[in-house]
DNA sequence: TATGAATGAGCCTTCATTCAT
DNA sequence: CATGAATGAAGGCTCATTCAT
């Protein structure tokens, strides 16, 4: 029966305040960057004032954090799943490159944001970010390790340059990948798998 | 001989002011970012003032777009001279990747630059790099496809697909490599070819 | 019989939340300044919310004259006391001043509120205030007449300057007074007065 | 002649306009505070913009520091002067009471800033204040305690005191000093010093 | 050629206060 | 009595750019 008290939702939306802030944030900074994108412009597509913003959100790179926070979690959680299974490596991996390259592309946004805007980040937050960024890409490491190891992947390239190598791809899906294109998000990421299992053959 | 008037070098290095102001340009924006690095930093770090920055240059915008059209010259010139040779394709394309990461290395910090802030050129400026940088990309597709008509390379992933997977890994190599790592620019050059065209194999 | 109803009083403390705001406001302002310190922060020392300040005080400035009325209160009511005795007028003033003397190093914070923020009171707050310190200051000179026509103290000095004087003095306590120093509050408080009697020796 | 190149003089007022800041900032931080006045109205009074202001200050703290410096810098000297002669040392004492006050009283809006707003500064630019102030302290203390070891003045009350005492006098002298009033600044420095040096009187 | 004082617009942030619940 | 989300106005400061000299 609707909400009975007052709780941080207005009628420009529903969604309560702190989402929509997210959200319009996201938009505007993946869209303009974020030095380029103003706090003002942030409440204005947010529908409130800036005095709310900021009793919600320390600061501008608070809202940042937030949203690099978001995709990191979710895509580690993913990431957790498919690597427990206990299928063979060989499928481990794809499966995992496969995942990763679909969560990047239906957070597109976050994705583009993540790697034009994190050197922005005061040093604090920008360390604590690179660390769980680099327990990520550890995990995936791992895999390619595990791979080598059994003989099922080629040793002749370092693991940690392989995943240097196949992440930085993903980095930049955000300036080549066109929703509207030809391509679905699975395919693309099927493609993506193949060529890092094809460059893996032994 | 000798110069015989005031030729805008200074006693302060004896390079030329212009110079001067892009290298300093190049330095802070590599390290700080483009909006992050003041017209200020620029002029002081180059030992000038700020009316000879704008003598020199429009604006800092110019500046940016200067850096960006000295890195594409560059490696459009050296991708031409290897694309042109006679070798077999997979040889060429060898030479090409090695050639690529190894010029993206040596001006680390220009590639850094290009993709941190590309995006905030003006819409004329910005086509107009897109564009020098898409002939670039259909260069190097165009050796591909030769590959996978010729055989030599496997048609299963398309080509402008594998180009834009590789060069997804260049673009972040500013962000991975640390040049008193244990790798040269040209094992990682060589390495990287090697995955290239082991994803390609047939 | 004990509290039948809700009066005010949290568990936190056990005092009324109206004093535990004044308390915290007091020792704030002392030591931030009036307008350092924000409303948020007295309410968090105060361990209340927002809407309970603003329950209890009109404004920000409230708390403000509640503290300057609460220690013109406290001296007024001193100097009356001592200055109706019957004792003869050199050992009034001399009890007057030492009494001045303690109970504004007893009320330090006060005191320093008083004069560092005064001047932030709206024009009618503050005309009253200052009537009231001007009352007190006259109190205090009539002492000092007094003493001048019976010729115990010297009329060289107009007997207002010297009232000045002296409480310029006072006022500037909490500025090199420290509790942890060498001398008593009545130390102090003697030492001051002995000043002021041997300037009035004739 | 006068000014042959641009010197920054504008029409309004023809005082370089750091000086046009300094004056304007006195008389309103005098008025309203220091807290209360804000940087819009200092350029606007001045006659500039905001960006003039910080082209010549690097914030609106230096500009109160800069006052500081002023007041504190006349001060210091001119007690060294008198403190230098070879006069008995109540003459000397005398001299450098009356100089001090007709000082405050010629410079009565920085004394009033200087007081009210000295605990705005930051820590570092606080403390270096308190130690230039210090030092002004203790060269007067020096000359009551040599008049004290020559059995000229009393030793009743220590010497730092009479040195709290009597500046804080002078501190609050623009609380009812009125230029308008009955009295010259040399005749209040009189006064004063007749009050010390009574005071001081074995 | 080169200077650097000055502009003017904009930026992020703070804060006392209100009000529906 | 009390909450705390939200407001709205202002505040200090930065900065690319211009222009008289």
């Amino acid at each position: 029966m609707g909400p009975t008290r007052r709780d941080a939702r207005t009628a420009s939306g529903g969604r309560p305040v702190p989402r929509r802030l997210l959200a319009a944030a996201t938009r505007l900074f993946a869209d303009q960057g974020y030095d380029r994108t103003s706090v003002q412009e942030i409440v204005e597509a947010a529908g409130v004032t800036k005095g709310a913003l900021y009793h919600y959100f320390g600061s501008k790179d608070d809202l940042l954090h937030e949203i690099y926070a978001r995709v990191l979690r979710v895509q580690q959680e993913r990431l957790d799943a498919v690597a427990a299974s206990s299928a063979p490596v060989a499928e481990r991996l794809r499966a995992a490159a496969v995942d990763v390259a679909v969560t990047t592309i239906e957070n597109l946004d976050d994705t583009k944001i993540f790697f034009q805007s994190m050197h922005r980040l005061g040093p604090e937050k920008y360390r604590q970010v690179r660390a769980e960024r680099r327990r990520y890409h550890e995990r995936f490491r791992a895999l390619i390790e595990e791979g080598q190891r059994e003989g099922v992947f080629s040793g002749a390239t370092p693991a940690d340059l392989v995943v240097d190598y196949h992440f930085g791809s993903l980095h930049h899906l955000s300036s080549w990948y066109r929703p509207d294109g030809a391509l679905t998000p699975r395919e693309v990421g099927e493609h993506l798998a193949d060529l890092l299992l094809r460059a893996l053959r032994p």
